[in-house]
DNA sequence: CTAAGGGATGGAGTACACTCAATGGTCAAG
DNA sequence: CTTGACCATTGAGTGTACTCCATCCCTTAG
């Protein structure tokens, strides 16, 4: 597959498909005429960067993960520690969040500004 | 309060504050000598940089929020309105990472690993 | 054969959020 | 009156994740 399929099938941008394989995120053969041809398992990988983004992996992560899925056994074991990780900053800012919101829709409902001067910021933390 | 005692107080490294100052995010009067003096409210302000930019907001929002609550009269339709916003995105960031959580927590109770090759990943959005 | 529409490479630029280094001024203790 | 801790400014550099541009090569239709 050529560049030019990969964006149209993946919606990245061509310098976004450059930019991950300088990244080494993903490969390709280069033809005798110089293009380069991108397995169909390109489109898996670029869906598993784009999950994986959208779940707070960095690319330098998500580049960790592609490198131990190119082995044909993961270890279950690191899998599941790599996401109990993420599972855990998720609950926190899920809790954080929360509490924001309460401290804002208290302010919305006439109660006084919680970040003026005069009005101590409710613990968050 | 000098900068060496915001530095105790915040944990921040001097440069950043600094950086966060030249932002405009936090202010301090100068006095005669030239040096610097953050008032005590600044605390509170870098709690509040800080709980923000754990929530996902980037410091352009976060000097938003604290310019609106710097002033004394904040029309309250106005602020009702911005702050509703903020709650809707809060909501709406909430059910992502509840979303999120949810995929990340039944991959680690013995679910196929979702971004092996021959495992499609499930639709987050 | 030529022109359009890909394709490749290299390097620069952007935005964000710092971080560091150089240089120099201020202050309090001894 | 010097020393060391602290303060200031300026400008450059870092890492992440792109984004853009200039220049040039390859292929296919007419």
């Amino acid at each position: 597959m050529l560049i030019g399929e990969l964006v149209k099938q993946t919606n990245l941008s061509r310098d976004t498909i450059r930019f991950y394989e300088k990244m080494q995120l993903i490969h390709s053969i280069t033809r005798n005429n110089g293009y380069k041809d991108y397995p169909e398992q390109t489109l898996q990988q670029v869906q598993l960067i784009r999950t994986a983004k959208n779940l707070g992996f960095s690319l330098h992560e998500i580049k960790q993960i592609l490198a131990m899925t190119a082995q044909q056994e993961i270890p279950a074991d690191q899998v599941h520690t790599i996401f109990q990780e993420k599972i855990d900053v998720i609950d926190e800012k899920i809790a954080q969040l929360n509490k924001i919101k309460l401290m804002l829709s208290r302010f919305t409902q006439g109660e006084p500004c919680p970040l003026r001067k005069d009005c101590p910021i409710p613990e968050l933390n």
